[in-house]
DNA sequence: AAAATATGTCAACATATCTGACCAAAAAAT
DNA sequence: ATTTTTTGGTCAGATATGTTGACATATTTT
């Protein structure tokens, strides 16, 4: 048995803290940008799960935002006015309408990414990879783990 | 110069992800006790701060939370009428109202750490005290840095 | 006495979320 | 071929959290 003294709920508060702390911090720092084009943070989020998965569908958006199709609904509504995202019909099943990136799509989602990058790099830039792999390890299962 | 070709737009994305669904995760254990209350997340982070510093003033609480003082009083009144905590003339300056637990707060407050308890220590309980001290580090300094 | 600080309050509004009901097209199951 | 399920879209109303701006009161500092 390991030994887990260290582990105090202290400890435990602390991470809590830091967590919503890092959340916010890291979300403000595109307001402007957003601000810029009437969009919010529901919105920055659906842009990043399109910009690491593109041509994701409805569905898996849902999925992975969890929030309800009619809260996701607004903000594709809104992309799409926007032309910041396009729906493409999927040809092997023609219900599922597939999402990219429109034509100013890509370039605002980067011009928000600049926004948020260089707190993340300079947090992790004096660590070595092995750290930041742990870094992501641990999130990964602060996520996955059962309550 | 230290080599930092590992540290590509890819894994800052990622990080990114995981700290916004990390975040979602933890802040959503607790949802079902501060229903049963009439309680959000908001209660919730002011909660933490009482916890981890008693006898705070309104002022401090607005710093770390950066909200407006509008915002933190409609949670401060919601909290008073619960009995969850209570405000105190500070002795040496009648002005500061300094916030502590009240009855029933410290046990409310603990049920909800208890939610959160779990899924933080599962994933901090396979690393070692010094990973620990890093993660804690990163999202320190992710929180600190300047954009 | 005047200015600054700490706290509280009112009102109007913005944003992002929710629930519940309902609809249509397409695919899958029977 | 008909029924059921899946995928996506929409309307309406509610809740939680935040904002701005204006104003009030008590206390401390200058």
């Amino acid at each position: 048995m390991k030994d887990l003294l260290y582990l105090k709920d202290e400890q435990i508060k602390d991470c809590i803290q830091l967590l919503i702390n890092a959340y916010r911090e890291t979300l403000s720092d595109p307001k402007d940008v957003l601000k810029k084009k009437s969009l919010g943070f529901a919105h920055l989020r659906t842009m990043y799960l399109i910009d690491m998965e593109s041509g994701i569908s409805v569905n898996e958006l849902l999925y992975k935002l969890k929030i309800t199709k009619q809260s996701l609904n607004r903000v594709l509504k809104d992309l799409k006015r926007l032309k910041i995202i396009k729906q493409i019909k999927d040809n092997k099943d023609t219900r599922r309408r597939l999402l990219y990136f429109d034509k100013d799509g890509q370039k605002i989602h980067n011009e928000v990414f600049e926004a948020q990058k260089k707190r993340i790099f300079n947090a992790l830039k004096d660590s070595d990879p092995n750290s930041v792999i742990k870094f992501k390890d641990v999130l990964s299962k602060i996520i996955n783990g059962k309550k």
